[in-house]
Order: structure tokens, then sequence, then C-alpha cells
RNA sequence: GCGUCGGUGGCAGAGUGGUCAAUUGCAUUUGGCUGUAAACCAAACGCCCUUGCGGCUACGGGGGUUCGAAUCCCUCCCGGCGCACCA
């Protein structure tokens, strides 16, 4: 945050259409919104997230860079940790119907979004909400209001419902509540600004419309990419398929190099701030190394060059090597334990059943001799390494 | 409430008395190859063991029919759709 001048706003052409470009989708309402940041007024730019998972992952990372941008121009950010909304469940990124979460869930989830969020964010500069604040405690009457201003057609309009709908799939009265709670959360805060993904059009649209009903100034609306996650589609915590924030370093370089090739310059412009110029010289060449570039630039950025050259190094020695990492899971086992039995205590093979095809597929060795085992039922008389596959590593200590 | 259709493995979705531990796709795991945990190709993918055309548990819950049930019947729970006249 070394740009950052607590008072000034800065105006710079450049840097501001730089904001409005990259990694956006669609302005809603582009020009109004430049004039705006030419303008030299600080502007109040609203971020929800609803604590529904434990972990943010790097595809929410994708608007919180956002917020950063608009940040490093002088910016107020107002981050809206969606408490109350959580319980509800958007429709937005959904083909099922959400469930309700419980308070406690909620609870546990809340506390440590803050923390992650201020890996990217500059938290001293941020105003920080939960939206029970002002959604818990409306009426029915008040709920009507906000309800008059959209239409069923609006709902069943909408595309994600439409096909669950469709489909024969039920659709709760409950979730069509959700664009009226977050488009309530930008008139309680006055937001000028909303930012999110380009699938929550319809949600930061029902905050225009809210706020223009109630006779405020319509926020504009900017919109990102969906993050395309590990395996091709999009990254979702639902789909088991992200990066979460909290990722150890090694971990996480690991799952970066397992991105298709194809996506590695949408994650260097979305992912990282690096100047788009230096990206597209780095993905002109090797794509391996581009993806290890990138696999440590993302790691850096949430753990600590040290960390990321410690992953870059494992990762080389494990992978590109086949070699064995430093730090290897070690436990003591007494002499002549079945080694079946010993992986499944350590948890690196989830029953018998699974030991037994993994020997039978040749995926278990010992390191040091490097022979493949191929007797379901050996034992494990010495002090020695096995791997289980590519990446299971486990050392017994003989008591 | 009445009628009707449906609830299957992580997800999607076949199967409708035996040969079903259950087709297929996705995800996952493993092997091969390689430029990496990309891509591609192949295999595996409920659990247990004395590894055998072995045992056990499983197709929303419970009960029943049958030599035999994911498949038929009853009942309960959950969901879809339709109906609910007069206002």
């Amino acid at each position: 945050m070394a740009l950052f001048h607590k008072k000034g706003i800065v105006t710079d052409p450049e840097k501001v259409e730089a904001v409005l470009s990259r990694g956006v989708t669609e302005a809603i309402v582009k020009d109004v919104l430049r004039a705006k940041l030419l303008s030299g007024k600080r502007l109040r730019i609203k971020f929800g997230v609803d604590p529904t998972s434990p972990d943010l992952h790097l595809g929410r990372a994708v608007p919180l860079l956002k917020l950063r941008d608009f940040q490093e121009l002088g910016h107020q950010i107002v981050l809206i940790v969606g408490d109350f909304t959580a319980l509800i469940g958007d429709t937005s990124d959904k083909d099922s119907e959400r469930p309700m979460l419980s308070e406690e869930h909620v609870r546990t989830n809340k506390k440590t979004y803050v923390e992650q969020i201020g890996k990217l964010l500059d938290l001293k500069q941020t105003e920080v909400h939960y939206n029970t604040e002002w959604l818990e405690g409306l009426t029915y009457s008040a709920i009507c209001e906000h309800a008059d201003l959209f239409s069923v057609a609006d709902f069943i309009a909408r595309e994600n419902i439409k096909r669950r709908l469709d489909a024969g799939k039920r659709v709760s009265l409950r979730e069509v509540l959700y664009p009226l709670m977050q488009g309530y959360d930008s008139v309680a805060i006055r937001a000028d600004v909303e930012v999110g993904g380009i699938d929550q059009k319809f949600n930061l649209l029902a905050g225009r419309t809210m706020q223009e009903k109630i006779g405020l100034p319509a926020q504009d609306i900017v919109m990102g990419p969906l993050l395309i996650g590990l395996d091709g589609r999009k990254m979702s915590s639902s789909w088991g398929n992200t990066i979460p924030l909290t990722a150890a370093a090694q971990d996480m370089y690991g799952k970066l190099m397992s991105i298709a090739d194809a996506q590695v310059s949408t994650y260097f412009e979305l992912c990282t701030r690096m100047p788009l110029e230096e990206i597209r010289q780095i993905c002109t060449g090797h794509p391996k190394e581009a993806k290890m570039r990138l696999a440590y630039e993302i790691t850096m950025l949430y753990h600590s060059k040290a960390a990321a050259e410690k992953a870059q190094q494992h990762f080389i020695t494990a992978f590109s090597e086949g070699g064995i990492p430093e730090d290897i899971v070690t436990v003591s086992a007494p002499a002549g334990a079945l080694l079946a039995t010993l992986l499944q205590d350590h948890g690196l093979v989830a029953s018998r059943s699974e030991f037994t095809r993994l020997v039978e597929q040749g995926a278990v060795q010992c390191v040091e001799t490097g022979e493949k085992i191929t007797d379901a039922h050996a034992v494990v008389s010495i002090e020695s390494t096995y791997r289980i596959g590519k990446h299971r590593f486990i050392r017994f200590l003989i008591k």
C-alpha cells in the first residue's frame, strides 16, 4: 500500500482507466463511474462476502484485488460480511437450492474472514460491517415495501432460477428474497460503487433499483469474470475445486501448478497485479515456466517471498526431479507392524481395500530401497520411508 | 387436503424381481508418457478378510410379499407438477 495517501484521491486518468478495465467484464454505468473517479471525490466502494464456508479462495480474491485498486486510488472501501444473508443463501451461483446455514456455522466462519481479507486490503482504511446490523431489525412491512419494487417475473426470468424450475427442481421463496437484502445493504451504507462477480449482476442491479426508489443516487457497478477452478469449472467452495487463501504455501503452489495451461494468463491478470505487458511476455515463453512463475507470484502474495521460494524448491525436488520432500510426516511404529495398518492409522489411505488396490497398481514404494511393495501384508521392520502415489509420504521410526 | 410423478453411490443420471456392489458422464485416485500435480492414453474407484466365481453392508426411513427386492405391496418422511369450485 505504498502509494496510498491518506487524504489525496488519485485522479490520474491512466490509473483510473486501468482500474476500470483490468479484470472488468462489465461496468454499469462506466462513463458515469469514470467521471466520478476523475472528480476527486472520495467514493464509498462496497463489497459483500457471505461467510458460507470457512475459507476464502482465489476466486473470491479477484474482486478483493479490484477493491485494492480502488483503495490505492484513495477511495473508502466498505466491506460487508453477510452474516445475515449467509443464513438465507444466494441463488446467483447455485444450480440447486442452497440450504440455510446454522447461525453457529456462520459465526465461526465470519471470524476468519476479515483476517483473510486483510492479506489484500489495508484494513485500517477499510470500514467493516456485518449486515445483521440493519437487516435483522427490518419489520415485515419494510420488507414488503422492498419486495414491492420487484415483480415475480423478474425473478423467474433469471437464468439459473429458470433452469431449476424447468428441471423440476424446487426454488424456495426464501431464496428470492436474497437480492432484496443485498440491495438494501447498498442503501444502508450509501454505496457509490459496488464490486462483484458477473454472476452477481442481478443482485448488484437490485442495489441500484432500491437506492433510486428510496431517493439515493444509484450506485455504479464493477463486475469481474469468474475464475476457473482446478477442474475447469467455475471456482466455487461447493465444487471443491478451489485454492483457499489459507492454504499452506507448499499446497498453494502445488494447486496452482495443476491449473490448465490455458488458464495461466487469466490467473496472472486476475490474481496478481503484475503489469500486463510483463504477463504477456511471460506467457509467450514455456508454459511450464510461466505456470511456475504464476504459482510463485501468487504464493508470495499470500505468504512471503521466502515461503514461495521454499514451496517452489519443494515442488521441483518432489515432482520435477521425482525426489522426496524435506519435511515428511514421521511417526514411530512397533517393529513388524503391518504397513497397511500404519498407513490407515495415519490417514494416508482410507481403508484396507484402498491400500490393497494401490499395492496392485504399483503405487506403494519404499523410498530407501526403491522397491515397489507387492505384498498387501508387508510389514515395517526397519526405519524406512514410504511413498504412496506421487504425493503421499510417510517415514517410520521403529520403537 | 386430493390426484399424480419422483427420492439410487461425491455430483449428475441409468436400472424397474435373479447374471446388480449396481450402465454411463463429471470429479477423485493410480499407472504410462511428459513440460508439472497441464494435455493425452490406460486402469481403479463400498467395506472386511484366511483374496474366494468369499463374506458383510448399501439404492429416502420402517414393515411386508418372495427361494430371491434398488426393482412388487403397505406405511411414514421429503420433493416436483396439477387440482383446490364461490369470493
